[in-house]
Order: structure tokens, then sequence, then C-alpha cells
DNA sequence: CGCGACTTTGAAGTAAATCAATGGGCGTGG
DNA sequence: CCACGCCCATTGATTTACTTCAAAGTCGCG
């Protein structure tokens, strides 16, 4: 199964539905409705390669795309785990930049194509949708540096620690319950740590009674302890 | 020396010198100028530490601001070094969320501070100031991007290529130099690897003909392989 | 039931962090 | 002008935690 797009008329329906165009300008999603198609792919496809030029703002309608560059020895590092509502390449497709990442399906998927010179047209011609544009780059850029800060951490406790500090739903809950949105190993790639070391760290931090792990459920149990493990230095 | 903000009436002329603000709205650059004040600290003054809310969108006049990710024991991950030209704050300024890093002084430095809610407001107001700014976020994404990619290196080896390749002036350039911008200590914790490591690596690489190393000023001999070291495995 | 994909567990190897001390450069002040 | 002190970079020795290699175990699904 492969990249497969079907072009269709009316996608102002489907579109205005999800949550992603919520407050975009009518006269705006009317335009990029025409120029927008539905992509299909299966489990383990390539949707973009790194280096090459995005053509698309892709939205992800159903299913999992894994955001990932490649390092030598087939390993990877996950930057980003794009699904439902999720989109993908605004940043690349705004500045006509080589993607900077592999994109490929972790489950069979759905996705809008938008057309990228379509796109740039309609953002420069409504205020809204530059201003909530800007918003979403702000957000993407906020993420990414989350993202290195745990992985900066140097003990694979703490930045698993940190990982799961970034899922509690409020500021002040100390039980949660977490669904890990893709295999283990995919997380543990996005985590900068070898699937092993990710699952030996789980094993420890429930044996200290810190979380329950079912799975790819995960049950915080104790928000404050965890917060403490990634100030402090050690194990 | 700490904080010293200036309110001034006239930085119109000041800014319009500056490149950063090339291409602006001039009428958006009158009504920003009398929200400008002119901020100078010495080194290793605080501009912002993480997680207060930023009031102000700055631009770097002179000077170099370290923005870093404070981690347990005393160490940092560097997430940017911000020189002359250079603006600072804008996502988190967009999103009213919480600075995600501190931003201190590496050396004496003169900046701009742009009042954020003005901003803002112009930003509604002016197409093309929009458009700039949608601009310089997808940059400092793609550029925060690459940064993980350099840190998803395993060998320090390949960490410094891949830092040395990503300042390479033309895509086949084979030699070149480099001045780095900040102390070595600063370029290691941007690396995410410690002072030692960094030294030891330039030594290594100076060892194996790679690159000649003079104090801040690193010279490439070898593009070619130096390629080849960041798409391989092992040292 | 049995296969494939994913995860867990074990044992060994290695590269980088850490600790510690020396050395160089520069500005300050005598 | 030299001497001191400070900051930064280097070098060496040790430790540690993660990766790696290997194998067994689990889960879901045809």
């Amino acid at each position: 199964m492969n990249k497969l797009a079907v072009p269709v008329m009316k996608f102002s329906e489907t579109m205005s539905r999800m949550a992603f165009f919520q407050n975009w300008p009518a006269e705006a999603m009317a335009h990029l409705a025409a120029g927008t198609s539905l992509v299909t792919i299966g489990k383990n496809d390539v949707l973009a390669s790194k280096g090459e030029t995005l053509q698309h703002l892709y939205v992800v309608i159903s299913g999992l795309i894994r955001l990932y560059i490649p390092l030598g020895n087939d390993m990877e590092r996950v930057v980003a785990l794009a699904g439902a509502g999720d989109s993908l390449g605004e940043a690349c497709l705004m500045l006509d930049e080589p993607c900077p990442y592999n994109a490929v399906a972790g489950k069979d998927s759905h996705l809008l194509a938008i057309d990228g010179h379509l796109f740039r047209r309609e953002l420069s011609r409504h205020w809204e949708l530059a201003n909530q544009t800007i918003g979403l780059l702000s957000r993407r850029l906020m993420e990414s540096l989350r993202d290195t800060e745990i992985c900066a951490q140097r003990s694979s406790v703490q930045r698993v620690a940190c990982y799961l500090m970034q899922h509690q739903p409020a500021l002040d809950a100390q039980c949660y319950e977490i669904f890990l949105p893709a295999r283990k190993q995919d997380i543990a790639a996005k985590l900068g740590l070898s699937q092993e070391t990710f699952s030996r760290t789980l094993g420890f931090m429930q044996k200290q009674g810190l979380i329950q792990v079912d799975g790819g459920r995960i049950r915080v149990d104790n928000g404050q302890r965890l917060a403490q493990i990634t100030q402090r230095e050690g194990t």
C-alpha cells in the first residue's frame, strides 16, 4: 500500500468539521478546498523524506504519522508524532526549504494535503489565518524546546520523568493516566533512549512506586516525587 | 551592573537602520518606536528567567545573549546564542506562555525591548509584519530541529562534525573557517557535550587532519570527510 | 494454533561524564 | 613593566550509565 492521493472537489464539509480548521475564514476555506486532496497511506509507508521539498501542508485526519530524523546505523530520533487533528510541514513549506525529517505512517492513515502555494496565498489574504499560523508555529517551537529540555536530562529516569510530567493534565495533578501515542520504541526514540533502556527505566520507576505500567497505559501515582527527580541530580 | 532600561522617544532611526527591521511597514515602526526602550546589561546579568512571562520582544543590538535551559547540577543546555540583529522571545510572547529558557548576557550587551502588546497589535494590523513573523518563527523552528539533529548523534565526533557542517558557507565548500560565537563551554553546552569532551573531540579531529583549531577559530580542511562522519556509525 | 511484531530481560562493552589538576591568556593593579 | 588573579581551556584518570548484542517472553491476529 503506497501513497494514494484522491483529489476531490468538495472537502469544505469534511474540513469545516475538523477542529484544526475552526476559526478559519470561510472564504479561505472555500479557496483551499479546491486545492486539497485526500491522501491514504498504509502503515510504514513514506509520506515524505528528509531533504525533499514539500508541496503540501498535511493535516492528519486519522492514523499516526511519525516524524523522525534518521541517524547512521538504522536508528532514528523521533521529533514528533502527529495524530488526528495535527498538521505537519508548515515551517519548511513557508520557507521553501528541504524537509528536515522523514515522515512515515505508524498506522494506516488518512490525511488532507493542502496545496502549499494556495495556502500561502490565502495566508497573505486573511488576517486571521496568518495569526492562527503564527500561533501554530509558536506552539511548535515551544514544543520543540520542551523536547530538547527532555533530551538534555542526563539520566534516563529524569528523561522519562520529564516526559511524564509534560503530560500531566493539570498543573497540580498528582495522579493521572497517560496512554502512549505510539509504540514504546518510538517513544524511546523521542526521548533519545534505546527501547531497552526505556523499558528498564519504566520497570525501575514502577518498582520505586512512582508509576504503574500496563502496556501502553501508564498511571502516575506521585507527581510530586516525579517533579523532584527532574530537578535533582544523580539517579 | 544590572538590567538597565532607558526609555527613549526616538528609536525610529536606530531601528530603521537595523537589518532586523528591514521591510517592516513604516507606520508600524512609528507606532512600535513609542513602546520601545533600550536595555543595557552587563556580562552574566540575567535578562529573563525560565518560567517568567515575557513582556517584551527583545532585539540584540550588540553583545551576546545566551539562551539556555538550566539542568540539575549547575549544568545548562544552550538552545541559542543571540548576537547582534537576532531577536528572542517571540514564541512565548505570542502565546503568553512562560519563557522556556534563561537568558543571560554572555558579554556586555545592548538590546531593544519592544512592548509585547504593542507588537501584537501591529502584527494584526499589518499584512507584511505578520508574514515576516511567520518566516521568523519558521526559521527558528527549523533551527531548533537542526539542533536536535546534532544532539541526536551518539558520538561526540559526529556531533561536532554536524555542527561544523551547518556552518559551511556554501553547499559544496570543502574548506572554510568558522569563528565560534561564544566560549567553548557554551558551544559544548549547545552540542550536549561537556566542555572537556568538546575539547578532546576538537583535539582528536585536529590530529586526524580534519580541522585546524586556533582558539575560537576553526578551519575545516576536508568538508567531504566531515560529511561522511555524520552519516556513518562508529568513531 | 502459530506466526510476526513488539517488548522485556540479561550480560558485556564503551564512550562520555565526572573529578582533579595543570596550563595559558588577559586584564588589573602594584 | 611585571606580577598576580581570574577565567577559560586543556589534559589525565576514573567511574558510571547507556548502548549493544543476544535471547526469551508477550501480545494480537490471521
